[in-house]
DNA sequence: TCTGGGGTCCTAGGACCC
DNA sequence: TCTGGGGTCCTAGGACCC
């Protein structure tokens, strides 16, 4: 007799091709065709574009060599958008446990919900119904008792499918799909563990995790131990918040014949997107990071963390010309190709600058706790740092004196 | 094989602090 | 005074995800 029966009530719900499903969505004239969105890369491949080897990122000439007759559409970013924000609204109408991954899928934690909307299984099911009904697109949706699984399941599951994998048939499940499919194993950890004769997860799941470790680091090691266990016990989360915000865009080879000028009205516009984002979205960050590309494909990062976050067009500006002319011999000898940004170290939700009035960083806190963030600057500064700190919160009318007089 | 635009997390060395 | 351990922060790069 069980004390507690695990039950499989974590939804993966994933829209199928999504960009390109929402093309055919509105173009009867390519429902039923291959086609493909992007024009120089591959962003998006209709399943009659994949039956041909068609696939994400793949570069446009060789898509088109494999498939002639696919039909190529230039993306419609709004489109998508809008799209996206229909389909999470029937999310957060299925269940209050909403986590989002990226714009087009999803884990829904349905458990608790029995009572009111059935098991997981009709939830799923009446979850692709309504996606179907309300917003025109497939949607596949995977059911497992973890997170790793329901994912795992959405993947086996698509096209436009429904899969659960019942906790007393997992390890069946799992053990003999390829190491790919382990979440955070791309093509060098697959390479990698080719080497050793490593392809399956059964495979995987004979190794210790000291050997998992010396092949591919000790951090993927433990990943892969665990996951090839059948080990996951991450819940499904609300309220994640975005850790950077960033825009970048390819110049080509074009990028070669730019003058600083040109580059520099590239540089404010990226920023500008950048920055615009940030404050609709009531962030602030502290790290600009720059991006480049090179005529090689090689990549650069250069970085700079200002002494307080921020979210003005000038001052984000301001470091990352700073960065930019830094980065200017690098340019010169390598050949341009692609520029971006990114800022980073937003602030958490609840977060606050802690400004101290004299010439030291300021310290991202968690105002939910004044102690925490007083021992966290007595730590750092002592207790002479103390004795006129003032916590100022985003919102201006916040502020709070570290120490009373 | 030769490329888009967005992100996440991990690693590793050096600076700096107690 | 040059010797240790432990910790955080910053920078740069790499792998991976959709």
């Amino acid at each position: 007799m069980f004390v507690s029966e695990a039950v499989a009530s974590i939804l993966h719900a994933d829209l199928d091709s999504f960009y390109a499903s929402v093309e055919q969505r509105d173009d009867p004239a390519l429902r039923g065709r291959p086609v493909i969105v992007g024009g120089g890369v591959v962003l998006a491949a209709s399943y009659e574009a994949k039956a041909y080897g068609v696939r994400t990122a793949m570069g446009g000439r060789q898509a088109r060599a494999l498939c002639p007759h696919a039909l190529v559409v230039s993306p419609r970013m709004a489109a998508y958008s809008q799209a996206s924000s229909a389909v999470f609204e029937v999310f957060h109408d299925t269940s209050p446990v909403v986590e989002p991954l990226s714009v087009d899928e999803a884990f829904l934690d349905v458990s608790g919900l029995r009572r009111v909307a059935g098991t997981p299984l009709q939830i799923g099911a009446r979850l692709r119904e309504q996606v179907r009904e309300r917003v025109g697109l497939p949607i596949t949706v995977g059911i497992a008792r973890t997170k790793f699984l329901a994912k795992v399941a959405s993947q086996e599951a698509k096209p436009d499918g429904l899969l659960l994998v019942p906790p007393d048939r997992e390890l069946a499940f799992l053990h003999p799909l390829p190491v790919r499919r382990l979440w955070g194993v791309g093509a060098k950890t697959a390479d990698k563990l080719h080497a050793h004769g490593i392809n399956t997860v059964a495979d995987v799941a004979e190794l210790g995790e000291s050997m998992l470790g010396s092949m591919v680091g000790p951090a993927m090691g433990r990943q892969l131990f665990t996951l090839s266990h059948n080990i996951d016990r991450r819940r499904v989360l609300t309220g994640h918040r975005r850790r950077s915000v960033g825009a970048q865009r390819a110049l080509g080879r074009a990028g070669n014949m730019m003058t600083p000028a040109e580059v520099d009205a590239v540089v404010v516009n990226l920023i500008d997107r950048i920055t615009r984002r940030m404050r609709k979205a009531q962030r602030c960050g502290r790290t600009v990071v720059l991006r480049l590309r090179f005529d090689d494909f090689g990549r650069a990062t250069r970085s700079h963390t200002m002494p307080r976050a921020t979210a003005s067009t000038e001052v984000i500006l301001g470091a990352a010309r700073v960065l930019v002319a830094a980065a200017g011999p690098l340019i010169a000898e390598r050949g341009l190709t692609l520029v971006g940004f990114a800022v980073c170290n937003i602030d958490r939700d609840g977060a606050q600058q802690l400004e101290l009035p004299f010439a030291c960083p300021s310290m991202a806190v968690d105002m939910t706790s004044v102690d925490a963030a007083i021992d966290k600057v007595r730590g750092r500064y002592g207790n002479a740092a103390l004795t006129r700190g003032v916590l100022v919160g985003r919102d201006p009318g916040l502020e709070m004196p570290l120490l009373p007089d």
